[in-house]
DNA sequence: CGGCATCCACTTGGATACTG
DNA sequence: CAGTATCCAAGTGGATGCCG
């Protein structure tokens, strides 16, 4: 995780990679895209609809529960459910997102569109 | 790199994970601060002093130059000598890195600093 | 149903020798 | 010196069985 061998992490890097490592891996942003856009999901769904490994699923949720990004609540019923649900101070991240979003828009241009015209 | 299986990916997502990728490794950013920071530098330079292998470095270097984030130059020297350096378009990424390096600062806060406070 | 344990395949990054 | 080829170690994600 932080495996920074020179003085680069000091100030600006630490906390860039901070951002980077929350948010990378194959499955966290999409999970936190469902959650936006569908709302809360039990376990279970998540799933079938992601067709994503359990084992892999509650590792990448406990992961986003310890930077508070989701909860995870427990339901009283028959068989037990699990919900999972962004937290308000996830929408904070799209400070992070939107940028990302726009430049990552902005460079596919860059270099597709441009891609000829040396 | 694209293995998105669910329509998460359609609009905002590609491009947030576009961006994401460019940036993501063990190395992009350190390189990049590297430039940032200190200028120019030859290939050896950087094995030297970030103590990174030339088999990953070259990796790094082509991938980052891929994106236009870096210039190649080789220089007509005795020894052969190539300098890399940052694009001026490498500076756009600016609008990306910092927002990543404020919320990284405040989730530090978020987490560590309000541990126990529920 | 939630989710952990086990085993496995692929990817990423490192060490090092070698070539132009 | 720059960069590649080879070999290898560790990490990441997937498949599946099992248990509470």
């Amino acid at each position: 995780m932080e495996h920074l061998n020179e003085k680069e992490c000091k100030s600006a890097g630490m906390a860039v990679r901070d951002t980077l490592e929350i948010i990378s891996g194959k499955w966290k942003l999409i999970l936190l895209l469902t959650f936006y856009k569908k709302g809360k999901r039990r376990f279970r769904e998540l799933v079938k609809e992601l067709n994503i490994s359990p084992r892999v699923l509650s590792k990448e949720l406990q992961e986003l529960e310890m930077n508070k990004l989701v909860t995870r609540t427990v339901r009283n019923t028959r068989p037990m459910t699990v919900e999972y649900d962004i937290t308000p101070y996830c929408r904070t991240l799209g400070s992070v997102l939107q940028p990302m979003k726009e430049w990552g828009e902005l460079h596919r241009q860059e270099i597709i569109g441009k891609k000829n015209s040396e």
